[in-house]
DNA sequence: TTGATATATTGAAATGTGTCTATATTATTA
DNA sequence: TAATAATATAGACACATTTCAATATATCAA
Protein backbone atom coordinates (compact mmCIF):
# COMPACT_ATOMS: atom_id res chain seq x y z
CA UNK A 1 0.00 0.00 0.00
CA UNK A 2 1.23 3.40 -1.41
CA UNK A 3 0.00 5.64 1.96
CA UNK A 4 0.99 9.02 0.23
CA UNK A 5 -0.52 7.94 -3.44
CA UNK A 6 -3.97 7.13 -1.92
CA UNK A 7 -3.97 10.36 0.36
CA UNK A 8 -3.35 12.05 -3.16
CA UNK A 9 -6.26 9.67 -4.82
CA UNK A 10 -8.34 10.78 -2.35
CA UNK A 11 -7.62 14.62 -2.42
CA UNK A 12 -9.71 15.38 -5.49
CA UNK A 13 -13.25 16.25 -5.09
CA UNK A 14 -14.25 14.55 -8.40
CA UNK A 15 -12.61 11.30 -7.62
CA UNK A 16 -13.91 11.35 -3.92
CA UNK A 17 -17.43 11.70 -5.59
CA UNK A 18 -16.33 8.32 -7.46
CA UNK A 19 -16.17 7.00 -4.40
CA UNK A 20 -19.24 7.83 -2.88
CA UNK A 21 -21.00 6.71 -6.21
CA UNK A 22 -19.23 3.06 -6.11
CA UNK A 23 -19.84 2.79 -2.14
CA UNK A 24 -23.76 3.38 -2.37
CA UNK A 25 -24.12 1.27 -5.91
CA UNK A 26 -21.85 -1.28 -5.98
CA UNK A 27 -20.66 -2.61 -9.17
CA UNK A 28 -21.72 -0.36 -11.86
CA UNK A 29 -20.14 0.81 -15.26
CA UNK A 30 -18.23 3.34 -16.19
CA UNK A 31 -20.91 4.99 -18.51
CA UNK A 32 -23.27 4.63 -15.74
CA UNK A 33 -21.03 6.50 -13.70
CA UNK A 34 -20.58 8.87 -15.77
CA UNK A 35 -24.21 9.83 -15.83
CA UNK A 36 -23.13 11.12 -12.24
CA UNK A 37 -21.22 13.50 -13.76
CA UNK A 38 -20.59 16.68 -16.24
CA UNK A 39 -17.14 15.80 -16.86
CA UNK A 40 -15.97 13.89 -20.42
CA UNK A 41 -15.99 10.38 -20.84
CA UNK A 42 -11.94 10.73 -20.47
CA UNK A 43 -11.69 12.91 -17.24
CA UNK A 44 -13.44 10.59 -15.84
CA UNK A 45 -11.46 7.50 -16.97
CA UNK A 46 -8.30 9.38 -16.30
CA UNK A 47 -9.27 9.42 -12.54
CA UNK A 48 -10.44 6.24 -12.59
CA UNK A 49 -6.98 4.81 -13.78
CA UNK A 50 -5.54 7.41 -10.40
CA UNK A 51 -8.34 5.40 -7.96
CA UNK A 52 -7.26 2.06 -9.68
CA UNK A 53 -3.45 2.71 -9.80
CA UNK A 54 -3.29 3.06 -5.87
CA UNK A 55 -5.93 0.33 -5.93
CA UNK A 56 -8.61 1.83 -4.45
CA UNK A 57 -11.07 1.07 -7.10
CA UNK A 58 -11.24 -2.50 -8.85
CA UNK A 59 -12.29 -3.16 -12.23
CA UNK A 60 -13.75 -6.58 -13.65
CA UNK A 61 -14.22 -6.77 -17.45
CA UNK A 62 -17.45 -7.80 -18.65
CA UNK A 63 -17.24 -7.85 -22.24
CA UNK A 64 -16.77 -4.38 -23.46
CA UNK A 65 -18.10 -2.96 -20.04
CA UNK A 66 -15.77 -2.75 -17.08
CA UNK A 67 -17.24 -3.04 -13.99
CA UNK A 68 -15.87 -0.85 -11.20
CA UNK A 69 -16.30 -1.36 -7.55
CA UNK A 70 -14.88 0.46 -4.36
CA UNK A 71 -11.55 -2.27 -2.54
CA UNK A 72 -12.68 -1.99 0.71
CA UNK A 73 -10.09 -3.70 2.31
CA UNK A 74 -8.11 -1.34 1.12
CA UNK A 75 -9.79 1.66 1.98
CA UNK A 76 -9.86 -0.03 5.50
CA UNK A 77 -6.14 -1.07 5.40
CA UNK A 78 -5.90 2.85 4.65
CA UNK A 79 -7.64 4.54 7.37
CA UNK A 80 -6.05 2.41 9.80
CA UNK A 81 -2.64 3.05 9.03
CA UNK A 82 -3.36 6.65 9.19
CA UNK A 83 -4.24 6.52 12.04
CA UNK A 84 -1.60 4.44 13.22
CA UNK A 85 1.11 6.28 11.96
CA UNK A 86 -0.92 10.04 12.69
CA UNK A 87 -2.60 9.27 16.31
CA UNK A 88 -1.27 6.41 18.30
CA UNK B 1 -14.45 21.53 8.70
CA UNK B 2 -13.45 21.46 5.34
CA UNK B 3 -12.90 17.76 4.58
CA UNK B 4 -11.41 18.37 1.06
CA UNK B 5 -8.89 21.00 2.03
CA UNK B 6 -7.63 18.98 5.28
CA UNK B 7 -7.49 15.89 2.16
CA UNK B 8 -5.46 17.83 0.25
CA UNK B 9 -3.15 19.18 3.30
CA UNK B 10 -2.40 15.70 4.36
CA UNK B 11 -1.65 14.39 0.65
CA UNK B 12 2.31 16.46 0.58
CA UNK B 13 4.80 13.92 2.03
CA UNK B 14 6.59 17.29 3.84
CA UNK B 15 2.98 18.08 5.56
CA UNK B 16 2.62 14.67 6.54
CA UNK B 17 5.80 13.91 7.99
CA UNK B 18 5.78 17.63 9.98
CA UNK B 19 2.38 16.15 11.47
CA UNK B 20 4.63 13.01 12.30
CA UNK B 21 7.07 15.00 13.80
CA UNK B 22 4.66 17.04 16.43
CA UNK B 23 2.88 13.99 17.08
CA UNK B 24 5.58 12.78 18.54
CA UNK B 25 7.21 16.02 19.98
CA UNK B 26 4.17 17.79 21.31
CA UNK B 27 4.98 21.46 21.50
CA UNK B 28 7.83 22.86 19.51
CA UNK B 29 9.14 26.08 17.46
CA UNK B 30 9.02 26.22 13.29
CA UNK B 31 13.34 26.40 13.99
CA UNK B 32 13.20 23.01 15.55
CA UNK B 33 10.73 21.37 12.93
CA UNK B 34 12.74 22.97 10.32
CA UNK B 35 16.17 20.83 11.95
CA UNK B 36 13.83 17.73 10.61
CA UNK B 37 14.07 19.04 6.93
CA UNK B 38 16.82 19.80 4.36
CA UNK B 39 13.89 22.35 3.03
CA UNK B 40 14.43 26.13 3.24
CA UNK B 41 12.84 28.16 6.26
CA UNK B 42 10.35 29.66 3.85
CA UNK B 43 9.13 26.62 2.77
CA UNK B 44 8.31 25.25 5.56
CA UNK B 45 6.77 28.12 7.14
CA UNK B 46 4.47 27.95 3.31
CA UNK B 47 3.73 24.07 4.40
CA UNK B 48 2.79 24.78 8.10
CA UNK B 49 0.30 28.08 6.69
CA UNK B 50 -1.84 25.22 4.49
CA UNK B 51 -1.84 23.01 7.28
CA UNK B 52 -3.19 25.76 10.01
CA UNK B 53 -5.62 27.27 7.58
CA UNK B 54 -7.51 23.80 7.53
CA UNK B 55 -6.86 23.62 11.21
CA UNK B 56 -4.68 20.75 11.74
CA UNK B 57 -2.02 22.59 13.07
CA UNK B 58 -2.21 25.36 16.35
CA UNK B 59 -0.01 28.12 16.57
CA UNK B 60 0.92 29.34 20.16
CA UNK B 61 3.02 32.94 19.73
CA UNK B 62 6.04 33.02 22.74
CA UNK B 63 7.47 36.06 22.07
CA UNK B 64 9.47 35.50 18.82
CA UNK B 65 8.37 31.81 18.71
CA UNK B 66 5.68 29.77 17.33
CA UNK B 67 4.95 27.12 19.28
CA UNK B 68 3.29 24.59 16.87
CA UNK B 69 0.85 21.00 17.97
CA UNK B 70 -1.35 19.45 16.23
CA UNK B 71 -5.05 19.88 16.25
CA UNK B 72 -5.35 16.19 17.26
CA UNK B 73 -9.49 16.75 17.81
CA UNK B 74 -9.72 18.01 13.74
CA UNK B 75 -7.88 14.73 12.89
CA UNK B 76 -9.92 12.70 15.13
CA UNK B 77 -12.90 14.34 13.20
CA UNK B 78 -11.24 14.01 9.91
CA UNK B 79 -11.17 10.10 10.45
CA UNK B 80 -14.07 9.89 11.43
CA UNK B 81 -16.17 12.19 9.03
CA UNK B 82 -13.97 10.12 6.12
CA UNK B 83 -15.22 6.82 7.40
CA UNK B 84 -18.87 7.50 7.70
CA UNK B 85 -18.87 9.38 4.22
CA UNK B 86 -17.33 6.74 2.61
CA UNK B 87 -17.63 3.66 4.78
CA UNK B 88 -21.29 3.35 6.17
C1' DT C 1 18.13 52.10 19.89
C1' DT C 2 20.69 48.76 17.42
C1' DG C 3 21.82 44.23 16.15
C1' DA C 4 20.48 39.56 16.17
C1' DT C 5 16.99 35.94 15.87
C1' DA C 6 12.44 33.83 14.50
C1' DT C 7 8.94 33.70 11.33
C1' DA C 8 6.13 35.47 7.33
C1' DT C 9 5.57 37.33 2.73
C1' DT C 10 6.69 38.18 -2.14
C1' DG C 11 7.78 36.95 -6.64
C1' DA C 12 9.57 33.75 -9.86
C1' DA C 13 10.76 29.17 -11.89
C1' DA C 14 9.82 24.38 -12.46
C1' DT C 15 6.81 20.79 -12.14
C1' DG C 16 2.31 18.61 -11.47
C1' DT C 17 -2.76 18.23 -12.19
C1' DG C 18 -7.37 18.41 -14.25
C1' DT C 19 -9.66 19.06 -18.28
C1' DC C 20 -10.77 18.91 -23.07
C1' DT C 21 -10.86 17.23 -28.15
C1' DA C 22 -9.41 13.88 -31.18
C1' DT C 23 -8.34 9.32 -31.88
C1' DA C 24 -7.29 4.45 -30.80
C1' DT C 25 -8.59 0.04 -29.02
C1' DT C 26 -11.63 -3.59 -27.86
C1' DA C 27 -15.94 -6.01 -27.98
C1' DT C 28 -20.69 -6.60 -29.72
C1' DT C 29 -24.15 -7.07 -33.17
C1' DA C 30 -26.29 -6.76 -37.71
C1' DT D 1 -17.18 -7.95 -42.34
C1' DA D 2 -18.96 -3.44 -41.21
C1' DA D 3 -21.13 -0.45 -38.10
C1' DT D 4 -21.86 0.60 -33.36
C1' DA D 5 -20.79 0.97 -28.49
C1' DA D 6 -17.65 1.14 -24.33
C1' DT D 7 -13.45 2.42 -22.67
C1' DA D 8 -8.50 3.97 -23.04
C1' DT D 9 -4.79 6.84 -24.73
C1' DA D 10 -2.41 10.99 -26.67
C1' DG D 11 -1.59 15.67 -26.93
C1' DA D 12 -2.53 20.28 -25.60
C1' DC D 13 -3.86 23.95 -22.53
C1' DA D 14 -4.86 26.37 -18.24
C1' DC D 15 -4.19 26.47 -13.65
C1' DA D 16 -2.30 24.89 -9.18
C1' DT D 17 1.54 23.52 -6.36
C1' DT D 18 6.19 23.17 -4.59
C1' DT D 19 10.28 25.25 -4.07
C1' DC D 20 13.73 28.87 -3.66
C1' DA D 21 16.13 33.53 -2.91
C1' DA D 22 15.22 37.92 -1.37
C1' DT D 23 13.05 40.69 1.73
C1' DA D 24 9.79 42.15 5.33
C1' DT D 25 8.09 41.98 9.99
C1' DA D 26 8.27 41.14 14.83
C1' DT D 27 10.61 40.26 19.07
C1' DC D 28 14.42 39.89 22.11
C1' DA D 29 18.81 41.39 24.21
C1' DA D 30 22.80 44.31 24.71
Amino acid sequence: MNLLKISKALADGTRYKILKILMANGEISCGELEDHFTLSQPTISHHLKILYDCELVSVKKDGQHSLLSVNKKMLEKYFETLKMELVK
